[in-house]
RNA sequence: GGGGGUGUAGCUCAGUUGGUUAGAGCGCCGGCCUGUCACGCCGGAGGUCGCGGGUUCGAGCCCCGUCACUCCCGCCA
């Protein structure tokens, strides 16, 4: 029953004589073909069941579990008396077969027993601050400070071992993919895209401080400059950003990869399989995406309200702005008159069509600080609630019509300008697949969402700004940059999204230093700028860089989809608390006044 | 930086309108028990009701402050 990787070898099956020091066999390995044979095994009591004249130990390792059994006959009786939950023994004894009445067909092992003859304690335990048995909920804090006692219970065990064999498969697969490892610093320069860096001060170079790569996306450039064609590497990243239930604190890993000479297709036709493989291998069964359809952002963004939509949910959302203008919904109908811009969107709810779930549905749009979330449902052939019955059957029709309704069903309206409320939108369509149970939640939808916009504009700043990252080819190159509305730029620019989770991101990268000038220019950054805050990759530039891109796999939250895991801390050996600190080990910490001293720093706490 | 939730035994939680001795289950300790695998039965220990202050004859309960944990927003692929 426990961890399916027991293949275990035994150390040596024969007499006492040659018998290992610690064990002969796994927890998981006895089978009633083992029956009359004298055994050792070690391992960890998980449960005692005293009756007295008959005891029992569920003797527990990695692998699975044994149940050992002593009674006065054995001269270990009073020794194992004194055993308690989680102490460690190793036991020598004989495999009896038991009686047919009492095999537990639950466990791999469950056909035999072992009489205990001898036990000896190799580490006995306190009084558990959190048990192993039965795993019951407990606080996240305990949890965290008593990491290792988590860490046995069984399925944060499993998911970790999990965990490995995942990674492991990545590797094989890129290996065999082509890609190479190579291993990138961690003591780097501090990087101006995206987050904030964690700093490490320089002993050697008073008042300069190293950063924590957030990701080796430069070098992996670098690489590429060098001639390595494909890399990839199995990569620690770290971001001093506050932490979600989907994004850790500190540090987490991603599946890093680059290639030379390729198209943005050349990317996604390499890792579409390998990422499909991994999932397929550690589904355990459910549906996996072989063909990962190619969503443009534009189009995610109006059928999903969400560049990382979850395909699992079947409605897709459509314009239904030509059915309100000039009808007698006013409150659509003046803003669509008043404005170009604004647009109505339709969120089809099939079997939505209740009114208590519409009225469900517009109190929630209400708390989310919504006016409300118009809506018609559809009964006895015909369309009801105060939209119906303003716009009019004929345009009702038209809209069941457009939307392929029928009796049962409803459908929910959005209006405005659609940058402006495509996310409520899409929340409002996650809510309605979510509540009337059309979200099959035992397969893994993935896709491409591509062609991300190049720029955004800052609202606050009020500027130009990058997207996504500022090393990606915008599409028309040199050209577009030059010549067209720089809001209307994409850029070869792509992610990788599966059941609402974006897994990857990654890009054609942008190896031409006039075009990276010029891209730079936009956003306010001069050459100067460029070339202090890039020196290294935009000097690489000027000797004969290929062609090349990439991406970049959340392996945490690939692992967490794969575990069925709704927080990464379940995926993750020892994480930080949401406060970003260490528990078990006590990070961060004050250092000595000899370190600082070392670093010539003086430590300037804020003042309340 | 901001907002929400939670805080009573090691854990999960109950605790009435503010009322005198704060309970249950699990766990722990002891006793009994020869076929259990969530063993069973009996008994016991274990509490700064997060902390500080206030109101009150009286506070686990009401008020103020504070701390911790957690979720979310900002931030971040």
């Amino acid at each position: 029953m426990r961890f399916s990787a027991a293949r275990f070898r035994p150390f040596s099956s024969g007499s006492d004589m040659t018998m290992h020091r610690y064990r002969s066999h796994t927890c998981a390995a006895l089978r009633s073909s083992d029956a009359g044979n004298p055994v050792r095994l070690s391992g960890w009591v998980h449960r005692v069941r005293d009756h007295g004249g008959l005891l029992f130990i569920d003797l527990r390792d990695h692998y699975g579990m044994t149940q050992c059994v002593v009674d006065p006959d054995s001269a270990a009786f009073a020794d194992v008396e004194k055993v308690r939950s989680e102490w460690v023994v190793r036991i020598d004894g004989e495999v009896k077969p038991r009686a047919p009445e009492a095999v537990n067909s639950n466990l791999p092992t469950g056909e035999i027993e072992v009489f205990i003859r001898e036990i000896e304690v190799l580490s006995s335990a306190k009084e558990l601050p959190l048990p192993v048995f039965g795993e019951p909920d407990y606080p996240e804090e305990v949890r965290l400070r008593y990491r290792f006692l988590d860490l046995r219970r069984e399925t944060l065990h499993a998911n970790i071992a999990k965990r490995s064999r995942i990674v492991a498969e990545m590797r094989r697969l890129m290996n065999t993919a082509g890609f190479a490892e190579y291993s990138t610093p961690i003591l780097t320069a501090s990087s101006p895209e995206g987050a904030r860096d964690f700093l490490v001060p320089s002993r050697l170079h008073p008042g300069k401080f190293f950063a924590l790569p957030q990701a080796p996306q430069q070098y992996k450039q670098l690489l590429m400059v060098a001639g390595f064609d494909r890399y990839f590497q199995i990569a620690p990243c770290f971001r001093d950003e506050d932490p979600r239930a989907d994004r850790l604190p500190g540090e987490f890993y991603q599946l890093d990869l680059e290639m030379s000479f390729v198209t943005q297709e050349d990317v996604w036709d390499t890792m579409t399989p390998v990422i499909t493989q991994v999932f397929e291998q550690f589904a355990e069964g459910k549906p996996v995406t072989k063909d990962w359809p190619r969503i443009p952002y534009e189009t995610a963004i109006r059928k999903y309200g969400s560049d990382k939509p979850d395909l699992r949910n079947p409605i897709e959302m459509q314009p239904v702005t030509e059915h309100f203008a000039g009808s007698g919904f006013k409150v659509f109908a003046n803003q669509i008159a008043a404005d170009d811009a604004v647009e109505v969107w339709a969120i089809p709810a099939p079997t939505g069509g209740s009114r208590a779930f519409c009225d469900r549905m517009n109190a929630w749009a209400q708390g989310q600080g919504q006016p409300g979330l118009g809506y018609i449902f559809f009964k006895e052939g015909q369309g009801s609630g105060p939209i119906a019955k303003n716009i009019g059957e004929e345009r009702t029709a038209a809209i069941r019509e457009q939307l392929g309704l029928s009796d049962g069903d409803a459908v929910f309206f959005v209006c405005g300008r659609p940058d402006k409320f495509y996310r409520f939108a899409g929340e409002a369509r996650t809510r309605a697949g979510t509540e009337l149970d059309l979200v099959d939640k035992d397969r893994f939808e993935l896709c491409w969402i591509v062609d991300f916009p190049f720029y955004e504009w800052d609202e606050e700043e009020k500027r130009v700004d990058f997207a996504h990252n500022p090393f990606s080819m915008p599409q028309g190159g040199l050209e577009a940059l030059n010549n067209a509305d720089p809001l209307t730029l994409k850029a070869y620019q792509y992610d990788a999204v599966c059941n609402g989770y974006e897994i990857a991101s990654g890009s054609i990268r942008n190896q031409e230093p006039e075009t990276m000038l010029r891209a730079f220019e936009l956003v306010g950054l001069s050459r100067e700028d460029v070339e202090s805050q890039f020196g290294g990759l935009y000097r690489a530039f000027q000797y004969g860089a290929p062609p090349h891109g990439g991406a970049a796999f959340g392996i945490d939250r690939i692992i967490m989809l794969l575990c069925g895991a709704e927080n990464l801390r379940e995926i993750t050996p020892f994480p930080m608390n949401q406060q970003a600190e260490d528990l078990l080990m006590g990070a961060p910490s004050e250092p000595a006044p000899k370190q600082l001293r070392e670093l010539h720093l003086r430590v300037n706490p804020p003042s309340k």
